[in-house]
DNA sequence: TTGATTATGAGACTCATTCTCATAATTCCA
DNA sequence: TGGAATTATGAGAATGAGTCTCATAATCAA
């Protein structure tokens, strides 16, 4: 399923051309402009914000193509699937970006990303004990942000619907 | 809200009502065969699968009221949901357990628990770092269970719908 | 018992995502 | 370069978890 890939950073819509041709699949001009947008975004996206910036670019494009593409691009490592909420997922590019975890505010919608060498290895020395292969891992942490804790938060970046 | 009620572990129904009276609701039949058979339930179960065991003790018992009543067993902190998977929650009963993470098994869904100590505390310490409060987290590896990596799997226990 | 209040079941509805299928674009190669 | 073969596309139907609505029913305090 997934190709052992690596795309350059320098030029990730050529490395996706390649990824294409390895799977026997077709460079379209649709998947051009759905790959091109998903790079662009800085931050965290789902499947609906793309779709409106593609069809801004084109209007004939399609969901269902964005969908395909979302995941072709998570196969060949350019972005990864996000699971903040229940019911959606979220997606960020990963072109020159390391491996993070998040900090979500139930209150804005902030996330604030981190980097903590010291969980990551004790989550390996965790799968070790039980003879686990870590594939993916996801850790998330819900609350409240400095802002918002300071009653200083203008507005709302985003609601994220979860339960408890 | 939530309300900060402690709920006696040897009597979780006689809790629960309490729960109900504190928030001006009632004690009624439904909720009592929801809530039984939520807390008799071992392991992570979806509202579908809470649905058919209520569904058996009372033919009437409808969707909606299971729906429902996992919300205030959410609430009451009897059970806490779980985002295994995307498009589905899960959930597990709280009753005499401690907190804990999920390694989980893509090839056979076996679910494997663990408690870790020194990665609450580094948890807590990224919080700090970014005077963030937690109101909860989620930490979950996904991958290869032991058996499954020698073969050794005899059945799938269920299939998490993972995108990588 | 009764009346005010809250809960219920049934099914309509929502929303993200996937699927289907007729048509269109790309690629391969003679 | 011209098709034929193959893969992709757009449109919208289908799916599935979860929520909502509303007419009716149950609970409970007085
Ligand atoms: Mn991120
Ligand atoms: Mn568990
Ligand atoms: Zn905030
Ligand atoms: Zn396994």
């Amino acid at each position: 399923m997934r190709l052992n890939i690596s795309i350059d950073k320098q030029n990730p819509w050529g490395g996706f051309e390649e990824f294409l041709k390895e799977k026997g699949m077709k460079i379209t001009r649709p998947r051009e402009v759905v790959v091109k947008e998903a790079l662009a975004v800085r931050g965290h996206f789902t499947a609906d914000d793309l779709w409106a910036r593609v069809h801004k670019k084109d209007r004939t494009a399609s969901k269902a193509t964005v969908y395909r593409t979302l995941q072709l691009l998570t196969q060949s490592r350019l972005i990864e699937p996000r699971d903040f909420e229940q019911g959606k997922l979220y997606y960020e590019q990963m072109v020159g970006h390391h491996h993070h975890d998040h900090l979500i505010c139930l209150e804005c919608g902030k996330i604030t990303e981190f980097e903590n060498p010291a969980i990551e290895e004790l989550q390996e020395k965790v799968a070790r004990k039980y003879n686990f292969t870590i594939a993916s891992h996801s850790h998330k942490m819900y609350g409240t942000c400095v802002r918002c804790r300071q009653g200083k938060t203008k507005e709302k970046e985003r609601e994220f619907k979860i339960k408890f």
